[in-house]
RNA sequence: GUGGCCAUAGUUUAAUGGUAGAACUGCGGGUUGUGGUCCCGCUAGCGAGGGUUCGAUUCCCUCUGGUCACCCCA
């Protein structure tokens, strides 16, 4: 990191020289990123890391397999999947065409890929439930906001093969967990959209609703009641909210099969603990969910619209649209980006914070000698498990005490001249100021005594 | 995709129709083997293009990017 800083701005330096010797020329070309894209930069990644860390932890305890899918496919597999008229795939897909000619996009989520794998790879062939979980980057074209990435990633669980609700009370209670875990306040939103026909039922039903009352709609509400009668449910504007309030609920269209699936996944997050609201107006905007549909936004923060931290459903008519046996699943798609900032929110709100120092001791050199052997003393402490600190880069030993002090560390070894000759080193004590010379072999022993790791 | 707001060093910012000052950070120094305070120095900037003007960082337009709301979603 000290090094690739530097590196740069070298670069820079030579650059803009350049340009100044020669006044004519023209500038150096400087580079923007490109629309919704974002680094992460290593002092995010403590964030990241934890995240994956406990994701992979949850998947780990559940039996959860890692699996990797591309992130080109073929334009049809979501088009199929999600559906079209749905805005991720009319307006946000990442589409081009191939060298060869033939049509491929930039996925927009994973599930649709996790379904072909599962078809592809035979995977109804092995003892169901097929879990799987996924972690990478999305493609979507949306206008970018804080939060809101054209590239952003996204951690996944999907359960296949198990048409129980209580797969579905397991995915929400590791999508509870994570954030738990994590120290982010969070609460889950659940509704039931039950299976089709119900749908089409109730569409009807709140559209002939909907037509009774036109006369008093804003205009987003008239042009939803046409194009997706069921995004009606989220409209903000408050002329309509007396509207919503008194519109027709989804709950109250199922089928006996429907209600008791969704009952006994009520009855498993009371048993878990698990608080939810019930929010009848919730319905996912992508085709292939059914029966119970969940989101988990965060308490933290300003609200604002990219509070949805993450969210999912059933989609027991995926697998089989897509060409592969009738397979129920159920599964939730986790935003890591928007995790992060609610995290950093949270944590910014409460004045929390969540990484200790950096190293647990810092090593410095001292001369030509010392520094020759030290990358081998380094090394030779490599597997020592402990967390060193050091700059060859530094010369001064008072540059070197300087870093070891913004580190926080609270021992330094020295080495120098003398010490090299007599095969010692100098720990130094950072809060006392006391030095002790030690044996170089005694050195890790020495030392993992001190920070009491032994 | 629609609309509002914004754009000065790495970061936070000041001022100005005559090309910019500061703080923090970074680097170096305060006689080359010792940190936290203090003092000094150095590096570094007007997002891009066009227009108005004798002259634009400042005014206008376009673009780009950010941000907020909508749409939608993670």
């Amino acid at each position: 990191m000290k090094f690739k800083k530097k590196f740069v701005k070298k670069i820079k330096k030579t650059e803009t020289k350049k340009t100044k010797s020669l006044p004519e020329e023209k500038k150096v070309k400087t580079y923007s990123l490109v629309r919704g894209m974002h680094d992460i930069l290593p002092k995010e990644e403590k964030y990241w890391k934890k995240i994956f860390h406990v994701a992979e932890g949850l998947a780990g305890f559940f039996q959860f397999g890692r699996v990797e899918t591309p992130l080109l496919e073929e334009v049809g597999l979501f088009v199929r999947s999600i559906g079209k008229g749905t805005d991720v795939v009319d307006k946000e897909m990442y589409t081009f065409e191939d060298v060869d000619g033939s049509k491929v996009c930039m996925r927009p989520e994973a599930t649709a890929s996790i379904a072909r794998s599962y078809i592809m790879n035979g995977m109804w062939n092995v003892p169901q439930p097929v879990k799987l979980w996924y972690w990478g980057p999305m493609f979507r074209h949306d206008r970018p906001q804080a939060g809101r990435y054209r590239e952003f990633f996204q951690a996944g669980f999907e359960t296949l093969g198990n048409a129980d609700p209580a797969a579905d009370a397991e995915i929400i209670l590791m999508t509870y967990n994570l954030y738990k875990d994590l120290g982010i306040p969070v609460e889950i939103h659940i509704n039931s959209i039950g299976n089709k026909e119900e749908r089409e039922r109730y569409k009807e039903e709140l559209t002939n609703y909907y037509r009774s009352k036109r006369g008093y709609l804003c205009a987003d509400c008239k042009a939803r009641l046409n194009r997706n009668p069921l995004r009606l449910l989220d409209c903000k504007e408050s002329d309509c909210q007396p509207i919503k309030e008194e519109a027709p609920k989804i709950i109250d269209w199922l089928g006996a099969e429907s209600n008791a699936h969704f009952t006994k996944v009520l009855e498993y997050l009371d048993e878990l603990g698990i608080p939810y609201n019930l929010r009848h107006t919730l319905v996912r905007g992508l085709d292939y969910y059914n029966n119970t549909v969940f989101e988990v936004y965060t308490v933290a923060g300003e609200g604002g619209a990219q509070s949805a931290l993450g969210g999912g459903g059933r989609y027991d008519g995926l697998i089989e649209i897509m060409g592969g046996r009738a397979t129920p699943a159920v599964g939730v798609a986790l935003g890591i980006d928007r995790a992060v900032l609610a995290w950093k929110q949270y944590n910014e709100q409460n004045k929390l914070v969540i990484s200790g120092p950096d190293y647990d001791i810092f090593f410095a050199q001292l001369g030509e000698e010392s520094k020759r052997v030290s990358l081998r003393l380094l090394d030779g402490l490599r597997k020592s498990g402990l967390k060193i600190g050091f700059n060859l880069g530094k010369n001064s030993l008072k540059n070197q005490m300087e870093l070891a002090n913004n580190f926080k560390v609270p021992f330094v070894i020295i080495l120098g001249q003398k010490e090299v000759q007599d095969k010692t080193a100098i720990v130094r004590d950072m809060e006392s100021g006391v030095q002790e010379v030690v044996d170089q072999k005694k050195l890790e022993a020495v030392i993992k005594k001190k920070l009491g790791k032994l």
